[in-house]
DNA sequence: AAAGACTACGCAAACGTTTGCAATACAGCC
DNA sequence: GGCTGTATTGCAAACGTTTGCGTAGTCTTT
C-alpha cells in the first residue's frame, strides 16, 4: 500500500531518456522536442508526479518559505495579522513557518536559530515585550535573510518595519471628545515601559495644546493593564479634582474593565462618562456597552504590508546589491472609527 | 559582508580530513578518535557551524515539520488551538507549517498538495465547513503521511481524531436550565449541514427525555449563524405557543446577537430569558450581559492532544507496521461552566 | 559537397548531509 | 613473522533536482 512518491529518475528510466531531459520537459524548456515533452508530461500525470520540494530547496538554496515569529498566537491582534500574512504569502506561493515567543527573549533567540536552520527565505517579526537585545535578528543580515518587523518594532536604525502610529489616532480620539463638548478628558494609559504608552501621551498633549487647552497631568494615569489595575486607575481619575466626563483607555480590554467597573458604580456609560479606546478586539461589535469610538490599529493591514515588503525584498535581493541602502519604514496611521451601537 | 553558512565540507578541508569524519565527529559517533572529535567541534564552534536542515531533510526523507490546515486563523477558537499546536510541537522539536483554507474546499485541496510537496512529516487538520470529499486527505496515507483531525472532523472511518462531544455538553446545559426551574427551553441551533448541529439536537432531546419531559420540536430552530438569521430565529422562538424562558444557542456569537436583540425588545436577559451557549469567545468575560453558562470546548486542549497523537504516530511509524490497525479517537467531553458575572 | 547553424538530447557536477563498506595502521598473540 | 583483532579514518553512493556544457544528428546555405 505504501507508495513512494514518483521521482524524475523513474520517469526518465521508463521513457529511456535522461533525467535532465525530463526535468527540462517539465519546465517547458525550449530545447526539448514537442513529442518528448508531451510524452514526459503524460507519464508524469499518470504517475502523479510531484516535485520533491526538499530537493529543490537544497538545489536552489531557497525554500520559498517565510518564518513568522510573534509573541502570542492566541491574541486577537496577532491572529488577525497571521491570517493576513498567510493569505498574502499564499498568493505569492510562499509558505509560512510559524512560531510564538510567548514574550520570552530566550525562546525568541532559539526560534531565530531554528528558522535560520530551516533556511527560511525571510522573516517577519513582532518582537517580545521584554526583548532588550536585537542581536539575534541582526545576525541574520550576514546570512542574507531579510527581516521585516511589524507592530512591535525594535528601536534600532536600519531596519524594515511596518507599524502603527498611535499619536495621530490619539489626537483624533481626544479631538473627537473635545468636539463633543468634553473638556475634562481622562486617560488610562499603559505601563511607562511601553513605547505605545509614550505615543498615546504625546498625542493627548498635542491634541490639547492644539485646541489651546491646558494639559492637566493628573488626568493621565498609568495602569498595568489588569482588571484590578484598571479599577484603581478609574477610581483615581474619578477622585481627581477635575472629574473627567470622558476617558481614553489604552486598549479595549482596559476599556471593558473600566466600563464594567463604572457600571457597578452606577455611572451611565457614554452618558455620564464617555469612552474611547484602541481597538484590539474584533468582538466589540457583539457587545452592548462599548466605547463610543475606537482607534483602529489595522492588524490585518499591518500583516499584509509587512508580507508585501518581505516579498519585495526577496525578489530584489537576487538582482545584485548586497546591503540595502534604503529601508522600508511604513507607518500606518491609526484611525478613529465611531462604533455604531 | 554576506557570509555563506559554514558547511561540513569546509571544516573537513581546513582540518584536512574527510567530510564523513566531520559528520560523525559532530554526532559523537564512537568510532571517531577523541582528539579529532575535539578538533572538529572546536572549529565548528568557531565557524558558527549550523547544519543545513534542507540537506538533512533530503537525505533523511523527514522534515521534522508538521503541517496545519484549518479554516480560519483569526477565529478565536482556532488561534487558541494553533497556539497549543505550536507549543506542543516546539517541545518535541518540530516546526509548524501553517495554512488556512477559508472554508474553501478547493483551496484546502491545494494546501494538501503543497504540504505534501513540502514533505511535512504529518498533518493536523480541521476541515472546512463545506468540505464534502475527503479524498485529498486520504491520499496522504499512500505516502505514509499521517493525518490527525481535530474539532471539525470528517465523518469517515479509519481516521485519527480529537473532537469535542457536543452531546454531553448539551445535556449538561439543558439539565442546568431544567434544574433552575425552566421548562420551556428553546434552542437556536446551527445549519442542518453541520455535524455539530445534530449532536446538539441529540443532546437536547436526551436531556428532555431523561427528565421525563416531552420534546417539543418547535422549540428548536435552525439558524445560519449570521446576525440577521439569529434575530429571525429568536423572533420565531418568542412567537411559538410555548414561549421559552431559556435558550441554548449554537455558539457565543449567536448568543450575543440574540442577547443584543432581546435587549432591544426590552427583555431582561437572564431574568425573563436565560441564555446558555457554547464557548468560543474568550472575551466573554469582559462583557456585562453574557450567557449564564457556557459549554466549554477546550480549543487549547484539543490542539495539544491532536499534536501529541501526531507525534506518537510519527515515532511509531518507523518501527515497522504499515497501516495502523488501531486509530486514535479521542473525545473530549465538553463541559458546562457557569459564567461568573 | 562541405561548412555552418540549429535542434534535441545526454553527461556530470552541484547543493550539504548521512552511512555502509572498505582500508589503513598498529597492537598483541602464538 | 604471520595472524587476528581493534581503533580510526576515508571512499563513494545516495537523497531528487537543476543546469552548464558537450555532442550527436539534421537542415540550410553556398
Amino acid at each position: 500500500m505504501q507508495t513512494k512518491p514518483t521521482t524524475i529518475k523513474e520517469i526518465a528510466q521508463i521513457l529511456g531518456i535522461s533525467v535532465s531531459t525530463v526535468s527540462r520537459a517539465l519546465h517547458d524548456h525550449p530545447s526539448i522536442g514537442l513529442t518528448t515533452r508531451a510524452k514526459v508530461k503524460k507519464l508524469a500525470g499518470e504517475l502523479n508526479y510531484e516535485p520533491n520540494q526538499t530537493a529543490i530547496f537544497l538545489q536552489k538554496g531557497k525554500t520559498h518559505t517565510i518564518g513568522v515569529i510573534l509573541p502570542e498566537l492566541s491574541e486577537a491582534f496577532f491572529s488577525s495579522a497571521i491570517s493576513a500574512i498567510e493569505d498574502t504569502a499564499y498568493k505569492k506561493n510562499y509558505t509560512v513557518l510559524l512560531a510564538q515567543s510567548h514574550d520570552d527573549e530566550q525562546k525568541e533567540k532559539q526560534l531565530v536559530e531554528k528558522m535560520k536552520n530551516h533556511r527560511v527565505d525571510g522573516l517577519l517579526v513582532s518582537v517580545g515585550k521584554s526583548t532588550s537585545s536585537y542581536q539575534h535578528f541582526e545576525n541574520l543580515k550576514k546570512y542574507n535573510i531579510p527581516v521585516v518587523y511589524f507592530d512591535r518594532i525594535p528601536s534600532i536604525p536600519n531596519i524594515h518595519y511596518v507599524a502603527c502610529n498611535m499619536e495621530i489616532g490619539t489626537i483624533e480620539a481626544v479631538s473627537y471628545l473635545l468636539k463633543k463638548g468634553h473638556r475634562a478628558i481622562g486617560m488610562i494609559n499603559g505601563p511607562q515601559t511601553m513605547v505605545a504608552t509614550g505615543e498615546r501621551k504625546e498625542g493627548y498633549i498635542k491634541a490639547m495644546t492644539k485646541n489651546r487647552l491646558k494639559y492637566d497631568p493628573s488626568l493621565i494615569v498609568s495602569c498595568d493593564l489588569t482588571e484590578e489595575g484598571t479599577k484603581k486607575a478609574l477610581d483615581e481619575l474619578l477622585a481627581s479634582k477635575r472629574k473627567p466626563t470622558a476617558i481614553v483607555t489604552f486598549n479595549d480590554y482596559v476599556a471593558l474593565f473600566a466600563i464594567k467597573h463604572a457600571t457597578k458604580l452606577n455611572i451611565r456609560v457614554n452618558k455620564d462618562l464617555e469612552f474611547v479606546s484602541y481597538a484590539n478586539l474584533p468582538l466589540i461589535h457583539y457587545m452592548e456597552n462599548i466605547p463610543a469610538a475606537s482607534v483602529e490599529q489595522f492588524p490585518y493591514l499591518q500583516g499584509q504590508k509587512a508580507t508585501d515588503i518581505l516579498m519585495d525584498l526577496l525578489h530584489h535581493q537576487d538582482t545584485g546589491s548586497t546591503e540595502p541602502s534604503a529601508f522600508y519604514k511604513v507607518i500606518i496611521e491609526s484611525q478613529l472609527v465611531e462604533n455604531k451601537k
